[in-house]
DNA sequence: TTAAAAAGTGAGTAATTACTTACAAACATA
DNA sequence: TATGTTTGTAAGTAATTACTCACTTTTTAA
């Protein structure tokens, strides 16, 4: 990976993060990364390819945030950890997980289940603790985490904190 | 209001909501609604004074539907309407909905406290029912209702129709 | 009936869009 | 050193963008 080329996709993702990918044009990356705009084309091919360049990064990173879940053998400790992941995410990584939001709106960039694993590892952990409905715990736990992350990306941290707290005592984990 | 002008609005809906606002040209708009392209900036001055105009039509609508659960007087009866708010939708209206839900991500027309009045609402009624921590909890449900919403807009009532027994169950309601 | 106002058109505008192409520089390997 | 390949650029391209303007038609009201 060349210099140039990581240039591009960092401005590239911060742009489609901000704007949105509708908004942002080639022209307006290859400045913001100090290249010509013809290089973009010669890495990615056209701009969806420059798209689907970051989003495999995307999705590597999602990844990564959802092994330890996905390994966490005690239920309880599942649970918790859950509730923890929009916290633990590292600010500098706010534009994928925002660009990642916006894509859910404004492409055909259908995601279905990527969280899939996450919402079998929480109905099993709510099974194991004898929840009278697990998978549905599960989608609403899931549903609630999708909510706190937005609003974290959208106003940071601070203000979603109390609610943590109040959801690992609710969930008594 | 003339019949074009109303074309105008209905036709701009419509691919605001589906295709999203950037996405979305005046003249494909003028060409949906069987109008020259002219007309749009007579009546609503640019582009995004069409998308003010659709907006206000939006605000009402959300009043209208959220004034039944305002005005009920008994707490149990506020938080069943409440979440059985997403599927009293009318699916003749889900564009205004997918509209203002793209437009959370997609604008800086930044829609800061358009529930607050339900969930204060909502705080109420868990304070009544002698919830422990009654505004968490309505931020809690707001959130729930908020996710519920989104993926009806997506794929549908029927598959959450399951899911709204289960918390009309959860909460007793 | 008439004149002003409003509604509507269609052909323009300059700017921007995603993308191409011809060419040059840098780099790798023989 | 020579040569092919990759990386990079600058100046294009046609199409599309939001918007304007001169004009005609329709509606309103005195």
């Amino acid at each position: 990976m060349t210099d140039k080329k990581e240039k591009i996709l960092s401005a590239a993702l911060e742009l489609f993060a901000n704007d949105g990918y509708n908004a942002t044009s080639t022209s307006r990356i290859a400045k913001e990364a100090g290249v010509s705009e013809g290089l973009i084309f010669r890495h990615f091919g056209n701009k969806k390819g420059l798209l689907q360049a970051i989003m495999e990064d995307v999705e590597a990173r999602i990844g990564q945030l959802l092994a330890p879940v996905i390994f966490e053998e005690e239920p309880k400790k599942v649970i918790r950890k859950i509730i923890e992941l929009p916290f633990s995410i590292n600010p500098s990584e706010y534009d994928y997980w925002r660009l990642q939001f916006k894509l859910k709106w404004e492409q055909e960039y259908n995601n279905p289940n990527k969280m899939k694993p996450l919402i079998d590892k929480l109905a099993w952990a709510f099974a194991e603790l004898g929840y009278e409905e697990p998978e549905k715990e599960a989608v609403l736990l899931n549903q609630v985490i999708d909510s706190i992350s937005t609003e974290i990306l959208r106003d940071g941290k601070a203000l979603q904190e109390a609610f943590k707290a109040f959801l690992l005592k609710k969930y008594e984990v």
